[in-house]
DNA sequence: GATGAATGAGTCTTCATTCAT
DNA sequence: CATGAATGAAGACTCATTCAT
């Protein structure tokens, strides 16, 4: 018993790691995410990312069985990270609409902290082989929204559309902004979660003002 | 003369070319992006590409000079593709609302047929060395949409929001309902137009309903 | 008859050609010459030298079986012309000692007209394919070159050494000298040609003084 | 520590060596520098040297970064030793005339050891990209001799010519004699090294005799 | 746990040569 | 004669992965 409390198991190796062997593996995780979102997955070695690391290839293969799985963990963890950043920013609160923009608020501030991220959630939208993973965690993200956006409709908030085209739409909207002012242009999380609240709310009819905080100066 | 008519200059190599010759380059072109798009760029060889074609292998680099300027030439051609069908859709319609509602059908229509190009972009975007090439064609894009956007502004008929970044909120939406529900679920591109453009009139709170074509049936 | 005046035959390609063939058949040994002396034997393409030329790849192949057999006569070529110069430079001179000045002298004239050359004969000693036909060529020039210092030693003005290894040495240091002050320094060959003869004449120790002509101002 | 002087840096590659390490490295320069010489540098391929040595083509790229830079290194480990072998042989004499003809049998017999490596001094000269490195190293041996040259004038013991001119003759000939009778006849080197010092002296004039050892028989 | 070394299939690319038109 | 097109073997080099120590 006592065993388990200081080493746990991990996806991917069949072993035990004990403290040391955790900071390690998450050292290894946080580095390669980074070379991934700089260059790409695959013009990424596993020599440069051990290099970086100043270790050994050995080191490497303890700790993952291949690049594949190395990078299907970022991938799942990344995911289950905005989740629950989401669910926090939620807390709880009641009101639907409310929900949404603290969901759509806590969205883009994990993305603007992980901006790296970002680029990897593309990549593995392109390749057949992280697709599934991707869609996986996206469908849960959705989820999610959907039920939320249920409950506005139910209560007359929100018109009667198909919810889940409209979370789809939702996320659309966040994931697009925070990919092009968060990360290409490096804007504030803040602006950037404000106008993705506004369009998600009024689209381009409703009355809101640029007042409350537009993303650019212009 | 009326040969230069006929035998003209391409990209990346510097030779011309022959009806024959143009033929093949074109036929090259679609079956790599198919590719590509099926396996992801660098999971596909060019030996892959030649062998499917049933070509040497000396034929790829006759019309090309390097993989990555087959990929790149794709790239800035579905670009230029995409935005000419958008201003075919849009065609001489004044109303700035019209507009961009023409502009998403034709957008969406595009996507529909050329499904398997939307993988393509978000490898682009997940690469260093492509980024660049599809920022500068998205910006072209959003340019246009921009256009209208302000338009609409001055007639009083959208809200008075940055017009750039409810551009890109436009371009978000459309093309994450696109890859969801025409390429991931094969929904009919009509339906997929209908959600976005009623989520880009009024976003979540207008009076939209879901009698104009849902999009899902559910 | 009258045939043969004006198509002749030519090795490598049993075919007889035109004074118009004969021409492009120059034209391209003398290209190719210079693009081998310039980049190397292997680095230069046969595309290279026809696109230099203007002219189609079959252009090539109609006038020279490989590249192999171009190399090998434009190195044929080369040293027939080096010695019909060496012969024209002795003329009918007697004196064994003027013979071999004057050979000297019409070698470094030669070497420094066809300056491009001289790398050619460094590379083709350094293949074996084609180490052989540059060593029967230079048998014949230093058989030329054994009987002149053959006939000084009979008339008691050269020591009396081994003639073929006399020679030999003649050569080292004629094209030695050539290679570096008119290849690689540009030095007038005359110069060099006056260097090389004393060197040759009296080595270290001899009385030559530089007043005849040095090579270096210095 | 210690280890530093057990492991250390090589060029061409930014790691460090174990012992076996340096050994495999020095094994494969070795059999490269055989294989260069016997077939050429270009027609020997990087696959041909890792199976000449029954190693994987990994095993290459681990030690050298490029096959190029292989060539290189072994051009320029070559002109050390072959310059060490020079300076050994003429230890602390200190006539100029002994100097030199120390210099010149040292010379000629490092060739004769290294016999494989002449052809390879002479196909670098003629690519330029090997040309620079090449001509570095011999104008290191050529000051060298321009030393003693120069030493010589002033005793009095050589002619008033230009040194510089008169050591790259002494080189010419003590090569080009290595080249034709060590390396392609097959002469004893202390024969040929008498010849290259009797011409060196005397050139074709002086009282040398065939006597103290001809190169031939004849 | 960790390292340097090794593997070898696989990648992109080149190029001498041939051929239909 | 000449060209653009095509071939495909071969080349240099990479890299995920494994292993002896």
């Amino acid at each position: 018993m006592w065993i388990l409390d200081r080493s746990v198991y991990f996806p991917g190796v069949d072993r035990r790691l004990t403290q040391r062997g955790r900071d390690r593996r998450r050292q290894l995780m946080d580095f390669a995410a980074h070379r991934f979102a700089d260059h790409g997955y695959h013009p990424t070695s596993v020599a440069e990312i051990v290099q970086g690391m100043g270790v050994g290839k050995g080191v490497f293969y303890w700790y993952f069985s291949s690049k594949e799985e190395l990078f299907l963990e970022i991938l799942a963890e990344a995911q289950v990270d905005l989740r629950r950043r989401q669910q926090q920013a939620i807390g709880e609160v009641q009101d639907p609409v409310q929900r949404i923009e603290r969901g759509i608020r806590g969205s883009v501030e994990w993305l603007a902290e992980h901006r790296h991220l970002i680029g990897l959630f593309q990549f593995a939208a392109s390749e057949e082989r992280f697709a599934p993973a991707l869609r996986q965690g996206q469908e849960m993200a959705v989820a999610d929204v959907v039920h939320h956006v249920k409950d506005g409709i139910l209560a007359g908030q929100f018109r009667d559309s198909d919810p889940f085209v409209l979370s789809h739409a939702i996320l659309g909207v966040t994931h697009h902004l925070a990919q092009v002012f968060v990360f290409e242009r490096d804007e504030p999380a803040s602006s950037v979660a404000d106008a993705a609240v506004e369009f998600c709310r009024h689209g381009l009819l409703g009355m809101g003002s640029r007042g409350r905080g537009a993303v650019r100066a212009s």
